[in-house]
Parts: structure tokens; C-alpha cells; sequence
DNA sequence: AAGTGGTCTAGACCACACG
DNA sequence: GTGTGGTCTAGACCACTTC
């Protein structure tokens, strides 16, 4: 692994907050002690803290040093750019993905937009749920320009279409827009999960950008109101 | 006002941007030009071009450069950690808050675990209604440990909790953990939202920290399902 | 080859916390 | 006063893109 040094102790770092082996509420050595300690710079050790303090390990306070938070980080499911597998795995439960539908079409008005193409530009459309636990309670309708993604097969569908873009096509997934709503459930809703008695759905919009900033995909993902969880850390802007 | 160079830079840039004064999939001079023009270090300017990245102004392209996004940035509401009334007024609707209950509590055991203190000590308990268009749609519940708070006013509640924390009693709020659920409404729900026919309610749960590391606040913010909406920008990690 | 962003260094000065 | 994190500098080398 080409890594960077900084990087290197940032992960050092977090595996030592997460595993206990440092414990919460103490403080960290000070930077510049940390900076003897790995032979580099200020500067550098400071990129790792930074990081750590913007993923919530680490509290820097001035003047004093850094207080390590009690991170329970094996309870985010859904913050951040993580693709269901992910999640599913590091949960530990049991799952499986089911493909409904994987098709090429053109887009509808509504499609382009949230895509930001013309309707003469092929997608591919791929519909499926997600079971866990016997229940189907996640339906992801996904929308991939195939100007990147010439050829999707069932199979991939059925692991992961983010492992399948960054492995094997070598596309950099860089950031995304994220939308939470709750809105009535369709028919595709009835037809594909398990509903229960509810007669909603939390509505998850997404816009997927590559690291040159094109579009590669819009995802709804459309979940039962009791299965969803979502969970965040924010730091307060001060201006 | 704490000017720090590579502050003042982001937000002359971020000003731009979001006024349209820089076109959005233009690029940006280079860091070594913009660390001319601003007659500072590239390091500094660095710092101000990876905040604009990390809120969704930029994306940085090694070899290439920095694509200015086109950010819509009227678009966020409930992102980060922003209070009801500094949504509420960046949207330009007619907002009210409704106090109904203002008291001192000895905290129950849920509440002890979510404030993660003892059953002794003191609690604001501030029950908020928000109407937006005349109608109730958030309940909002908070607790607020007397520790750090020793006096709440009904006219504090009805403008904002934050702004009085921050500007009279100088607490700086630093970090919050959020987690969105979806739950069955509750009697108070009904009592003091207007519910129309739901009978779920989306249940944000905000644990809020102070700079020192000191949970302040544990607050339940309980939204009418159809007038609930969360956006995010989210950057994806790479390891 | 030239230009770009990414990393890293060694030093400097500041503001803040605490004894 | 001493130690801490926050800012800033001037320079270096690297990897990548483009010509």
C-alpha cells in the first residue's frame, strides 16, 4: 500500500480509539510529543488529529490537548457514502439482494433532471431489494449513465455496484448529494417489499459525481418507516 | 472578530461562488497564483480551497486543478448543527414557536442514559411546538442540564436556545450526534401537532456537546412526516 | 517539459489554559 | 512561565495531467 504518513497515523490512531486501547476521556501525548514519537512533523500530525476530530474520535481544545471521545462507531449505519453492502456486512446479519429489473432505457423528464443529462442518453435501470431477515425491506431503484458503466450484469447487481464501479472500472466515487424524505408508498413499494400495515416509505435520493466532478448516478432508495435508521456526526460551523 | 487569513479567503471565495460571481465548472486559478493574488503562503490558501471542498463549493482535481461545483446552496435545511430559527429564517417563511412546558425535572432513566448523568441532577424539560403556514408541524423536546443553564426564560424559548447559550451565557456548542428514526406518534404528538392523517412522526434525536467535551442538551425533534426533509453534501473515503 | 495539486518539513509567532 | 493547540511561512519533492 502507497500510504501517507499521515494517513498511516490516522488510521493507527482510530484503530487504537476503537479497539479501547486508548481509553475515552483521556488525553492524547501533544503534538509535539506525537510528532517525536513517529518521527515526522508538526504539521503532519496535526492533518492525522484533524481527521480524527472531523470523524468524531477526538476533541482538540486549545491551550489543553486532545480529549478522546467514546466513539461507539459500530452504530452509523447510513452516514456518509457507504453502499448497502457495506453496511450489511458490518452488521452481521443476514442478507441478500434481490434483482428485480436491470435494463437499459432512456430517461423521462424527471430522470434527466436529477441526472442532468438529455433524454437521448442510455441509463441503465436497476431495480432491487434488499432482504434481511427474511423481509424485504429496502428497495433501491438505481440510474447509471452507461457512458460509464458499458455492460452491468445480474451477478454484480446481486453483490455490489460500488465495488464493481471502483474495482473493476477503475471509477473514483467522490462525493454525493443526499436527500431524506417520507412520502407514500407506490405500488412498486407494495409489489417489491414487504409492507406490513404501513402505507409510507423513507425516501433516500441520491446523486453519485465522480472525482471529475461528471455525474455517474442517481439512486432512490426507498425504505420500510420502521427499519430506517439513520445516524450522523456534525460538528457546529462557528462564524 | 477572529480574522484568520485562510478564513477570510474561503469565505470571499464561498461568497463568490454561491453569488455567481465565479461560474460553476469554471476553474479556479491555481494555488500558487491564488497564493500570489492573496499575497500569502500556498499552505494557507490550501487550507481555505480543502474547507471549500469539504462543503461542496470545489472539487479538487490533482494534476488539473479546482472545479467550481454549482452549489444551490438555498437548498439545505436541516444539514449540520443549525437551529430551528436559523433555518427557519434563511427560508423566509412565517414561523412561530409555541411554548408549552418550561420546568425543572428530576430526569427519568431514559433520560439519564441519553444525558448519560445520575437521576440527581437537575434538568430544564422545554416542550416547543413550530408552526410554519399556521400549521404545527415539529415537536420539539428538550433537556437541558441546570449545570450549565441556570435560568431558562418562556422568551428565550420562543426565539432561540442556541443564540441565548451562545451569545448570554457564552457556552460554545461544538459537536452534536444525530440519529433520524421513524416512530409511531405519541398522545403529546397529537396534542400538540397538527397530524392530519398521519400516525408516524420522524423523531431526530440530538445529543449536543459543548467545546469542552460536556454533553449540554439531549433534544427530541418529532417532524410531521410530509413537511420532513434532510439534505446532505457527503465526501466518500477512500482506504 | 511545464503546470497542477498532494505531501512533508522545520521553523516561527500567537492565544489560551493552568499552576 | 511553561505547555498546549492554531496559524502562517518558504521551501522541497512527488504524482499526475497536458502538451
Amino acid at each position: 500500500m502507497r500510504e501517507n504518513k499521515y494517513m498511516l497515523i490516522y488510521n493507527e490512531l482510530a484503530d487504537k480509539i476503537q479497539k479501547g486501547k486508548i481509553e475515552s476521556n483521556s488525553m492524547l501525548p501533544s503534538e509535539y510529543i506525537l510528532a517525536e514519537q513517529f518521527s515526522t512533523s508538526r504539521e503532519t500530525i496535526r492533518k492525522a488529529l484533524n481527521l480524527l476530530s472531523q470523524n468524531g474520535y477526538i476533541q482538540k481544545i486549545k491551550g489543553k490537548g486532545s480529549v478522546v471521545l467514546d466513539v461507539k462507531k459500530f452504530d452509523f449505519p447510513v452516514s456518509g457514502l457507504v453502499s448497502f453492502r457495506e453496511i450489511a456486512e458490518s452488521s452481521g446479519k443476514a442478507w441478500r439482494t434481490n434483482v428485480h429489473e436491470l435494463v437499459l432505457v432512456k430517461p423521462d423528464e424527471t430522470l434527466c433532471q436529477h441526472l442532468k443529462i438529455s433524454g437521448k442518453e442510455e441509463v441503465w435501470q436497476v431495480i432491487r431489494s434488499r432482504e434481511v431477515d427474511q423481509e424485504n425491506i429496502i428497495l433501491d431503484k438505481d440510474y447509471i449513465r452507461r457512458k460509464f458503466v458499458p455492460t452491468i450484469t445480474k451477478d454484480i447487481c446481486e453483490v455490489s455496484l460500488y465495488q464493481y464501479f471502483e474495482k473493476n472500472l477503475g471509477l473514483v466515487i467522490s462525493f454525493a448529494k443526499k436527500e431524506i424524505t417520507v412520502e407514500e408508498a407506490t405500488e412498486e413499494d407494495y409489489k417489491y417489499l414487504d409492507m406490513k400495515e404501513y402505507n409510507h416509505v423513507v425516501v433516500v435520493r441520491n446523486q453519485v459525481y465522480l472525482d471529475d466532478t461528471s455525474l455517474l448516478q442517481y439512486t432512490e432508495s426507498r425504505h420500510r418507516l420502521d427499519k430506517f435508521r439513520f445516524v450522523d456526526f456534525a460538528r457546529r460551523e462557528h462564524r
